[in-house]
DNA sequence: GCCGTTTTCGGCCCGACTGTTTTCAGTCG
C-alpha cells in the first residue's frame, strides 16, 4: 500500500472539538507537566490557525493546521501512546515533519512554542472573536488594530459606545449581527441532536413540499450524511421559478428570523434556534448541487481534486470540462462543456467513481474505496434480527417484559434480551439478587404467550469502581446474555478508568460491553479512557462492543465505529429502549453503524437465532 | 505547511450573499 493510500485510509471525518482561546496560556507553568490529550493538542493548533490566520499567514499554511486538527478527531489512539512508542507521525494525513514536530514539542511538553510567538503579537482572545458568526480574520485584525478590541468583552463595549461604527466596513447592520451573534454564544448554541433536528425537519419539509412549482425537494448537508450532530439544515429544491418557492420558505411559521434571501439561496432561523438554508438550483444541476450541499467539505474537496487531475471543473452547477488555455478569471460558473450534473451519479462517474452512500462522505477513505470498487455493503435496518438492550418495569423501563416482547416481534425480531439494572444502579431500580430469580420466572411466563421471539435473560451489570461486576457469579452464570456498563464514578483519571474497564471485559462471563464511553450528546463528554486498549482487549477476549442506538447516546462514536471494524471487533447495535416506542431508536444506531462503515456481518445482532446462540457459547465449552 | 501517476516546486475547491461599498472584500458553507 502506498503511503498515500495509507494516509488517505486514515483520513478522519468529524470536527475537532471546540477551541478555547488562549487554552495554553490558562495551564499556566506550575506543577509537573501533563501530557496532553489528543483534543487538548487539536485545540491548540486550531488556536494557532486562528492566530495565524489573522496575521495573514499563507492561507494554505492555515488551513494544514487545520487538516491537521481533522486527522486528530478521527484518531482512536492518543497521540500522546503514539509519541511515546516512538511511532512515525508523518504517516497521519496532512501530517508533514513539521506537523509531527509541533505534536511531538506538545505531547513532552505541554506547550507549543509557536504558539507562544504567536501570542507575543496576537492577543489570545482574537482566535475567539473569529468564531463569533460575521467576523472573520480580517475584520477582527481591524477592530484590534483600529479600537483596541481583543476580547468578547471589549467588543460589547464597543458595541454599546457606538465606537464600533467609526471603524470602516462596519455599519449598523453589523452591530445588530455581532449583538446576535455574542447573545447566541452566550447560550451556548451548539449542534442539534440528529433526533432532534429529525423532529424539525419533518414538518418544514411537508410544508416545502407545498410551495408553488416545486418540483424536487431534498435535505442534504450532514443532516443526510445522518451525523449525530447537526449544526444546520440544506435544504435543496428544483423548480422553474424561485420567487415564489423563496417566498414560500421565509413565511414557515416556525421561522424566527430571515437571515438572508436571494435568487438562488435563502437562510432563515427557526425558533428552535436551528439555522435552515435552502438552495434553488436548475434541474440540470440537481445532482452536482446534492452532492455539493451533501458534503462533507472534505469530501468535497478530494472528490474536486480528482476533476481538476482530469482537466474537470466541479461545482454546484455540474460538471464542466475546462477549455484549453482558458484563463481562471474568464470562467464562469457554467464555462465549457456540461458532461454531467442533472443526477449525483454524474459527479462520481465523471472522476472514475462508483456512487458513495451519504454516509461515508467524510473523506474517510471511501474515495480510494471507490476507486478500487472495495466500498462495503452497509448495513440496512432490514438487517437486524435482534436487540439485546431492553428494559421493563423490573428496573426503570416503562412498558412490561410481555410488553416489550410484542413490540419486538412486531419490529420482526426473532430474539431480545431483557437487562434490567443490577442493585449498583439504585436510582434506575436495579434489581436485588433476590428479584431476579422472580423475574426469570416473569420472563418464562412472557416467553409463552408471546409466540415467535426468543427473550434472554440477561442484565445490564454495573461496573462498579474496581472493575468488579455488581452480581455474584452464580448469577451470571445463569444469565444467557451478560451486558457490563458504567454509571457510576465517571470521572475517574484515564489510566483507572481504562483499567477498571479492561477488568470488567476480561471477566469471563461477559459478552457485550455497553455505551462504553458513557457520553450523552450535548450533555456529558466521555469518561477519559484510552479506546484503542480497550478495543484490543475486548476483541482479544470475544467480547463485543455496544452501538448504543439512543439518539443521546450514539456511543461508539462512528470514528470509533470504524476504529472497531478495522480491528475486527463484534460489535452489538440496540436500543437500550425504556419503553416500546423507544425500540425504534434502532435507526440511529444504524445510522451510525453506517457512518463506521459496517456490515452486518460486523454486527452479532444481525445473526439469525441459531448461530446467535451459538455465539453466545464462544467462550462456555 | 503539505504533497506528488503534470513530484522536490508550485500548486492547494468554488461560488453566493451581505454590507458597505461605488466595484468588491469578507465571510460563509
Amino acid at each position: 500500500m502506498s503511503k498515500r493510500t495509507t494516509k488517505r485510509a486514515r483520513k478522519p471525518s468529524a470536527g475537532g472539538r471546540g477551541a478555547g482561546a488562549g487554552a495554553q496560556g490558562r495551564r499556566g507553568s506550575k506543577r509537573a507537566k501533563r501530557t496532553l490529550e489528543n483534543f487538548e493538542i487539536a485545540r491548540l493548533l486550531t488556536e494557532l490557525a486562528d492566530l495565524l490566520e489573522i496575521q495573514g499567514a499563507n492561507p494554505f499554511r492555515v488551513r494544514a493546521y487545520r487538516n491537521a486538527v481533522l486527522t486528530i478527531a478521527g484518531l482512536t489512539r492518543s497521540l500522546a501512546d503514539m509519541v511515546a512508542q516512538g511511532e512515525d507521525l508523518t504517516e497521519l494525513a496532512g501530517f508533514g515533519s513539521e506537523m509531527a514536530r509541533h505534536v511531538t514539542e506538545m505531547v513532552q511538553t505541554g506547550r507549543l512554542q509557536m504558539l507562544d510567538e504567536v501570542h507575543k503579537e496576537v492577543p489570545a482572545g482574537l482566535a475567539e472573536l473569529t468564531r463569533l458568526d460575521g467576523l472573520g480574520p480580517k475584520r477582527t485584525k481591524k477592530l484590534w488594530e483600529t479600537l483596541g478590541v481583543k476580547t468578547i468583552a471589549d467588543l460589547e463595549r464597543t458595541l454599546e459606545t457606538g465606537r464600533i461604527l467609526e471603524v470602516e466596513g462596519f455599519g449598523e447592520k453589523s452591530v445588530e449581527r455581532l449583538r446576535r451573534s455574542i447573545a447566541d454564544q452566550r447560550k451556548h448554541v451548539g449542534r442539534f441532536r440528529l433526533v432532534d433536528a429529525d423532529q424539525l425537519v419533518r414538518p418544514l419539509v411537508d410544508y416545502m413540499r407545498g410551495a408553488e412549482g416545486i418540483e424536487k425537494l431534498e435535505v442534504a448537508g450532514s443532516y443526510r450524511r445522518r451525523r449525530d450532530t447537526i449544526g444546520d439544515i440544506d435544504l435543496l429544491a428544483v423548480c422553474d421559478d424561485a420567487g415564489p418557492v423563496m417566498r414560500h420558505f421565509t413565511a414557515y411559521p416556525g421561522v424566527a428570523r430571515v437571515q438572508g434571501s436571494g435568487g438562488t439561496r435563502g437562510t432563515v432561523i427557526l425558533k428552535s434556534g436551528l439555522q435552515v438554508d435552502l438552495r434553488i438550483v436548475p434541474r440540470r444541476a440537481y445532482g452536482a448541487a446534492l452532492h455539493y450541499f451533501t458534503g462533507s467539505k472534505e469530501h468535497n474537496i478530494a472528490v474536486r481534486t480528482l476533476g481538476v487531475q482530469r482537466g474537470l471543473r466541479i461545482s454546484e452547477y455540474g460538471v464542466f470540462r475546462v477549455p484549453k488555455g482558458a484563463k481562471e478569471e474568464d470562467l464562469g460558473p457554467e464555462s465549457g462543456e456540461r458532461i454531467g450534473g442533472a443526477r449525483e451519479e454524474d459527479v462520481f462517474r465523471a472522476v472514475g467513481l462508483k456512487w458513495i452512500p451519504p454516509e461515508l462522505r467524510e473523506n474517510r477513505g471511501e474515495i480510494e474505496a471507490a476507486q478500487n470498487d472495495r466500498l462495503p455493503d452497509l448495513i440496512t435496518l432490514e438487517d437486524i434480527r435482534g436487540d439485546l438492550q431492553m428494559h421493563s418495569t423490573w428496573s426503570d423501563g416503562k412498558n412490561t417484559i410481555e410488553e416489550m416482547a410484542r413490540a419486538a416481534a412486531a419490529l420482526g425480531y426473532e430474539y431480545i434480551a431483557i437487562t434490567d439494572h443490577t442493585p449498583a444502579v439504585g436510582v434506575a431500580g436495579g434489581l436485588k439478587p433476590g428479584d431476579i430469580e422472580e423475574q426469570w420466572e416473569e420472563i418464562g411466563r412472557a416467553q409463552q404467550v408471546v409466540p415467535g421471539i426468543t427473550i434472554f435473560r440477561s442484565m445490564e451489570v454495573d461496573i462498579l469502581r474496581d472493575g468488579s461486576l455488581d452480581l455474584a457469579d452464580e448469577y451470571l452464570e445463569r444469565l444467557d446474555l451478560v451486558v457490563v456498563s458504567i454509571h457510576s464514578h465517571m470521572h475517574l483519571g484515564k489510566r483507572e478508568m481504562t483499567e477498571r474497564i479492561l477488568k470488567a471485559v476480561r471477566h469471563p462471563q461477559v459478552d457485550i460491553l455497553s455505551h462504553p464511553t458513557g457520553r450523552r450528546i450535548n450533555e456529558r463528554e466521555p469518561f477519559e479512557m484510552d479506546m484503542e486498549v480497550v478495543l484490543a482487549a475486548a476483541h482479544e477476549q470475544g467480547v463485543a462492543v455496544e452501538l448504543n442506538a439512543h439518539p443521546e447516546r450514539l456511543d461508539l462514536s462512528d470514528v470509533h465505529v470504524f476504529r472497531a471494524r478495522e480491528l475486527g471487533l463484534k460489535i452489538a447495535i440496540d436500543t437500550d429502549a425504556h419503553s416500546v416506542d423507544n425500540l425504534r431508536n434502532m435507526s440511529y444506531g444504524i445510522d451510525q453503524a453506517r457512518r463506521g462503515w459496517l456490515e452486518a456481518g460486523h454486527v452479532i445482532n444481525t445473526l439469525p437465532l441459531q448461530r446467535f446462540r451459538k455465539w453466545l457459547t464462544r467462550r462456555r465449552k
